[in-house]
DNA sequence: CCCTGATTCGC
DNA sequence: GCGAATCAGG
């Protein structure tokens, strides 16, 4: 495979929207995430400041060149959101006491996933910071097909599968287990975490 | 172990 | 220019 226009082009798509090397690699096909990586620089583009997504504020550690940045690319990718979020809170270490549920009045939860596939947990509580784990984590999956995953991406379905809105978690998985590190949480429930018969 | 990007260097 | 091998982290 060579890199023609086209290549180039979803490549420095993938690349500014925060895709990982060897996810590009995956979807052009034909190439490592090594010669993905390698185009990257040789491209001048290590810096993933795009416009979109959060700044990382990366410290460009080497420019020696005050190349002017030709990025008037704005890419107004329309997400619909069928669970609406409260607020963007970064990384909530705990507050305390909230109610993670009954926010939104109509709408069920937002993993409906009829399949065998999720184990619901059915009428089960789950924690609350687990639960709001998860809402977190959708924002930053990676909404993979069904054919996009692999032993070590999260399997968790999320959306409805009657609808468009529709993909698997595919975060990394944490273990041998099928979900990423948020969804094990409320997958796999310590039954009943009040049993201390302790012997 | 899995993954990530960064760099080198023979091609 | 290309990318496998390697390096350096998480």
């Amino acid at each position: 495979m060579s890199w023609t226009d086209e290549r180039v082009e979803l490549l420095k798509k993938m690349w500014s929207e925060g895709q990982s090397a060897s996810q590009i690699a995956k979807e052009l096909g034909g190439v490592t995430r090594n010669a993905v990586i390698g185009k990257v620089h040789r491209l001048g583009l290590s810096n993933r400041a795009a416009g979109t997504g959060p700044a990382p504020a990366a410290a460009a550690t080497a420019a020696p060149k005050p190349e002017a940045k030709p990025k008037p690319a704005p890419k107004p990718e329309a997400r619909a959101k069928p669970a609406p979020k409260a607020e963007p809170a970064e990384e909530p270490e705990d507050t305390g006491s909230e109610e993670v549920e009954a926010r939104s009045p109509a709408r069920k939860q937002i993993i409906p996933a009829g399949q065998p596939l999720p184990p619901q947990p059915s009428a089960n509580e789950i924690s609350p910071e687990a639960l709001a784990k998860v809402s977190e984590v959708e924002k930053k999956s990676k909404k993979l097909t069904l054919m996009e995953l692999t032993e070590r991406t999260c399997k968790w379905p999320v959306g409805d599968p009657a609808t468009e809105d529709f993909w698997f978690c595919g975060l990394p998985a944490q273990s041998g287990k099928p979900y990423c590190e948020a969804h094990v949480g409320v997958a796999f429930q310590p039954m009943s975490a009040r049993r201390d018969r302790r012997r």
